[in-house]
DNA sequence: CAGTGGTCTAGACCACTGA
DNA sequence: CAGTGGTCTAGACCACTGT
């Protein structure tokens, strides 16, 4: 007889998907739940207000809570480590420093993450392979000012990104998706046709309001990056 | 004094970020915490509890709470329709139909969505436009298993999108992002290059277990998706 | 100003799971 | 089996915000 808060989730969004209350409408108040339900309000509030969180209802106080009129399709994307990500399909992960320098960082990149000018940086470019076959280029930079003990550190034998997630693990993180044609670098690193349409992932990283990392990932042709909601 | 589970959870993740409380570390148990910030326990469980969703910690029964040693990195994107993500942008938003028919699903769809062999759907070829210049192609395909109302539906002057969420407005989704190389329709329709590497997303929709639609989005050269997190 | 959600409390019992 | 998180309750006060 005791509703969960989960039941009581439950039973509201069975009520919603059915269309018994629609999209637009107002939903009884939490007292009036916790009565149909015979439970505490506060039962019904965690209920609610996770449906809230999900995007399905919206709430306001004194004007009560209502069905979306269009329900926030959000998506969610687990963002892992490319080794993980590669290991986890089964594959043999194997990585590849190509190359490495510290220079001033360009125009772009002083715009990109607002850095002081004359900033340095340091630029690397790296290759994650799966089972022996390029799958994913990796063109990174890591502002020096911010975090200057990456000046020494050894990216031979393991990936940057590990590195910093390491040191700097908790930071701010603005991510695009888009697609882009193989210049001829790509092309030759990845294995492709100079003007094949790739996948890419560009990363601009803060810690503390610090410019940390800026970091642009393509992948081999046909990547596809998938999520359920 | 009094301690909201906001300031609890901001203290803690302030703790966590400035590495008092490494990576993979235990920290403390609710009652404590409850002591320490002089607050009842269910306080100290909501922020814990929302520091475990946002991937910080992870906790267990009887184990306790650790802090991630690699903490989950998501982004979550909202889905916006169309229309609203033109106008929000500040464009004009028009709409094209370009192609309606009623056919048998092909072979792939057939596959993808798990149909019926021969089962009949609506194929659909929309255009949608951003300041009168071709921002998206939209190619759809509907199950008119499912539902058949979709076969008298008018997309002339509004797209299939708009009918669809308020038909079927709580759906089961599942979404790819990839790039693909324009072919000679989508040049001709997206004003591109034959080859331009177009950012492209395929969603298909399930309601109750019902396979309802599935669409091919492809947005022009030069389209970014961007999340935060 | 009044009604609704937002949050806190003190206490209780339960469920899982590591030692 | 014992310790930790998971959840519920009954009651309270507060903070917005529509009317």
């Amino acid at each position: 007889m005791t509703a969960t808060y989960r039941d009581v989730k439950a039973d509201i969004l069975s009520k919603i998907v059915r269309g018994e209350w629609e999209p637009g409408g107002l939903i009884p108040g939490e007292v009036e739940l916790a009565e149909q339900y015979s439970c505490a309000r506060a039962t019904v509030n965690r209920a609610v207000r996770e449906l809230a969180d999900d995007g399905i209802v919206e709430r306001r106080r004194k004007a009560g809570t209502r069905v979306r009129m269009t329900p926030v399709r959000q998506a969610r994307f687990d963002i892992p480590l490319i080794r993980s990500e590669i290991e986890q399909s089964g594959s043999t992960y194997r990585y590849a420093l190509i190359d490495d320098s510290v220079v001033v960082a360009p125009d772009w990149l002083t715009a990109r993450l607002t850095l002081e000018p004359e900033s340095r940086a340091r630029h690397l470019i790296c290759l994650h392979y799966a089972d022996g076959k390029a799958y994913q280029l990796e063109d990174r930079w890591i502002n020096l000012a911010t975090l200057p003990q990456a000046e020494q550190a050894d990216f031979s034998t393991t990936g940057p990104n590990e590195w910093l997630v390491a040191t700097v693990p908790f930071s701010d993180v603005e991510i695009a998706f888009s697609a882009s044609a193989a210049d001829a670098a790509l092309a030759r690193y990845l294995d492709c046709m100079v003007g094949d349409a790739l996948f890419t992932t560009e990363r601009s990283t803060w810690w503390e309001g610090q410019a940390v990392t800026h970091v642009r990932l393509s992948f081999r042709p046909g990547h596809r990056m998938t999520a359920q909601y």
